[in-house]
RNA sequence: CGGGACGUGGCGCAGUUUGGUAGCGCGCAGCGUUCGGGACGCUGAGGUCGUGGGUUCAAAUCCCGCCGUCCCGACCA
């Protein structure tokens, strides 16, 4: 084969990144922008990624016992309107629907942002007593919110995304729950699949969720050392369930209104995958999560050569890796391996005249670029383990790479300055009040989340001794 | 909405200062040579230069209006 250049420049560094992060979305054939402003068509490959987070996600959702259901894309304008703080916090981004069947509407109709009104409105009907309770559903849905600023998979203003809602009969089983999500659900599926590590803690409460009393989140840095929250589990309180007489009977025969909570994770994950392991040479998908896990790749045709293709890819197979093979021997094998580089397969294996001399085959790991020839025999055995290796592996990588990152800071300065780069860990003390919080704003960074100094999750931010993550974020 | 930039084949751009009738790279099609790390040569398809008006013998280029997009600020899974 000729010598060939190695064409895009794709540089994962500061100013460069938002470039290279285009660059991998369309060279990897994940997602495209759509025809309205701040939309995405989501491509086959972009779209299996999303399925397995779906599959995955799926069933830890239905591990925390939640069930699936359904509820209208448009919602009358006047079930928003119900709860105050939820209005105001998404009117300016509402898509609203004011014609239908070529009149103008008696009631405008919002695209829903989010469904805590609608599945609020139902969760009313469906609970009368204590014994209905706890009450949780999760929706799989698209959502509209008109955003000023989109960003492909980031910041789209058409999303997918799952959507938690529960109605629970006490305070304290609301919060348990909602910390379950976070822990069970999303931390378990981001760390354990995603292999992207998290901070998990609370926002501040200015920056909770529309109408909630505790909002829960997960953050993770990507590559650029700014941090994008992955998922968010939301404790409502009784607001929605006062805005809309969600109320049971309790064991004394007593009216209560039931404590609700959210939560929900989208497609911005899959920004946050590309963000958090992507390299030079494109994605590197965790194994866990990969719908396609490794690639046989017939260097050159020949009927020998692809009869032990064949049973490399059986072999393969029977050790339980999503294998796919690639025969396509009229395109060049440079072009050929680079494709799937972008596309983050985690593993390669090539087999053409020069491995069957020697009967054996060569596996190429791309979150490393490792390349070694190994026997026939063992090849597939050999693919099944680097699958927990390389899960391991990425894990541990993106966990050294935020601890590089991060600073540990003790003034408002320090934090200002080491957000420029990456985290800053500060006690929550520094930047809790209105003025730290004015200078934070000037300089472009927010406090990601709050944590305790163990780790844990504080009940909320007026518990001694808290530290803060703070950094630029998307 | 406040500040900045830009609209030229599918994508990325040059050409605009100093008007002369549109070009480059990538991609695409055909043929040939290649092909164990994004190959090369030749041939070819594809553009009313965002839009409306004006100046001029002549406008991508100069003037005026309009539309749109992007970046920075407020929003955010």
């Amino acid at each position: 084969m000729t010598a060939a250049k190695r064409a895009p420049v794709l540089t994962p560094q500061a100013e460069d990144f938002p470039r290279w992060y285009q660059d991998v979305l369309n060279k990897a054939e994940l997602a495209d922008n759509g025809p309205v402003r701040g939309t995405m068509v989501i491509r086959p490959y972009g779209y299996g990624l999303w399925e397995r987070m779906q599959t995955e996600m799926d069933r830890r959702i239905k591990r925390a016992e939640a069930e699936n259901a359904y509820f209208p894309l448009l919602i009358p304008q006047s079930y928003l309107i119900r709860e105050s703080e939820h209005v105001e916090g998404f009117s300016p981004e509402l898509a609203v629907v004011t014609h239908g069947g070529g009149k103008e509407l008696e009631e405008p109709l919002v695209v829903r942002p989010t469904s805590e009104t609608v599945i609020g409105e139902f969760m009313a009907k469906w609970i009368q007593s204590y014994r209905d309770l706890p009450l949780l559903l999760n929706q799989w849905a698209n959502v509209v919110r008109w955003e000023l600023r989109p960003r492909i998979f980031l910041r789209t203003s058409e999303f997918l995304w799952q959507e938690g809602h529960t109605a629970h009969a006490t305070q304290e089983d609301a919060a348990a729950y909602a910390a379950k999500i976070l822990h069970e659900v999303y931390a378990d599926f981001m760390v354990n699949v995603l292999a992207i590590p998290l901070h998990l803690g609370i926002k501040p409460s200015y920056d909770r969720f529309a109408g909630a009393i505790n909002t829960l989140a997960c953050e993770a840095m990507m590559r650029d050392g700014k941090a994008l929250q992955m998922g968010t589990s939301h404790e409502l309180g009784q607001n929605f369930a006062k805005a809309f007489d969600i109320l049971y009977l309790d064991g004394d025969n007593n009216q209560q209104h039931a404590w609700t909570t959210s939560w929900g994770t989208s497609t911005r994950m899959v920004g946050g995958l590309i963000m958090a392991h992507g390299d030079d040479n494109g994605l590197r998908i965790p194994p866990a999560l990969a719908h396609i896990q490794a690639v046989v790749m017939v260097v050159r045709g020949s009927g020998e050569v692809d009869s032990a293709a064949g049973k490399l890819m059986a072999g393969i197979g029977d050790h339980g890796v999503k294998v796919r093979l690639d025969d396509r021997t009229d395109t060049p094998l440079g072009r050929r391996i680079t494709d799937w580089e972008l596309k983050g397969v985690p593993v390669r294996v090539e087999i053409g005249p020069r491995e069957l001399e020697t009967n054996e085959v060569t596996v190429v790991r791309r979150d490393t670029g490792d390349k070694r020839r190994v026997g026939v025999e063992g090849a597939s055995a050999l693919v099944a383990e680097l699958m927990a290796q390389i899960q391991d592996e990425m894990l541990a990588d993106a966990l050294a790479f935020r601890e590089a990152n991060t600073t540990d800071a003790t003034t408002l300065d320090e934090v200002l300055d080491a957000a420029a780069t990456g985290f800053a860990k500060v006690p929550w003390e520094v930047v809790a009040d209105e003025d730290a919080k004015a200078a934070l704003i000037d300089g472009a960074v927010t406090v990601r989340c709050i944590q305790r100094a163990d780790g844990t999750i504080p009940e909320n931010e007026h518990e001694p001794d808290l530290v803060a993550y703070c950094a630029r974020s998307y």
